[in-house]
DNA sequence: ATTGCTGCAAAACGTTTGCACCTAT
DNA sequence: ATAGGTGCAAACGTTTTGCAGCAAT
């Protein structure tokens, strides 16, 4: 078995909405588990593929929605218009810092960037609901940089 | 003559790079400026060709690219996948809070927010160029928002 | 004269949808 | 039995690209 505790939840989020409990939905919460790092949900459709699995792309994609919706996933978007998913289980939140120069993404947890966003909403009459928080820098010493030298 | 100050900026700008001055960019960054709000690019082509221009699509999105470039637009994500910009020229720099009820787009600017991606970028090691923080909330008063209510 | 820019159309890309069949409830 | 899910392929909307002709330098 891959991981029975967020299979556990996923599974009683399903059954609390009117979503059936299908085994490709099982599939795609044990490969997006598995996925190092941050990817979209094309990125996740492809390797299962590779993987010889037979899942649908029109699954891959609806059942992330529902993995987001239940917070195993959190989704992320870093300004190039592609939406990404990364696990949320069991994992402090943070926020993320990607490299202008060579694409790296770094997370980063900071407790006065938590506080904000509960803050300003309500001084502008609003109930938070999430927030997205991302800088965009560069590396100081770009010489040292593998990512930035192996760049085109 | 639409926007002589801005359009000095924009001049310089493609004097200094080795861009060319042409009379469709100027069109783009004069109907770019006169966009009430956050458009996508796609938006503004479609505007200018309903106001009989003749610039092409590429052009519109080649020149966006540039007018972001030179800090005269500032390009906006607000997690649908859009590239959307707004102007940029005369305006303090603000972030945005957008409605997940009714798809309001509000602005703030707070002092605490702009400190940070300086400060975090220093402690990880990274020289800041730009940052993006949006939050996504609700509206309190929901039977009282036109937009919500005039939702499908 | 050179190089970059243009318009156009087609392609690319991530994502969504329509449909007929299937399956968990 | 029935509502909801599935795979597949086609459609979608935004963005990028290839190319021949054009125009700013």
């Amino acid at each position: 078995m891959k991981n029975e505790q967020a299979e556990e939840i996923f599974r009683s989020f399903l059954k609390n909405g009117k979503n059936r409990n299908t085994p490709e939905r099982f599939e795609v919460l044990d490969a997006a588990l598995e996925y190092e790092g941050h990817f979209g949900a094309d990125d996740l459709f492809i390797l299962m593929k590779k993987q010889k699995s037979r899942v649908s792309r029109a699954t891959v994609y609806n059942t992330l929605e529902l993995l987001e919706q239940c917070d195993l996933l959190a989704k992320r978007n870093f300004g190039d218009n592609i939406t990404r998913y990364e696990s949320n289980f069991k994992k402090q939140n943070h926020d993320h810092l990607i490299c202008i120069d060579c694409g790296r993404i770094v997370e980063f947890a900071n407790a006065k960037v938590k506080k904000l966003p509960e803050e300003i909403s309500k001084d502008l009459g609003f109930i938070v609901s999430s927030y997205s928080f991302n800088i965009f820098a560069r590396c100081k010493h770009i010489k040292t940089c593998k990512y930035y030298n192996s760049k085109k």
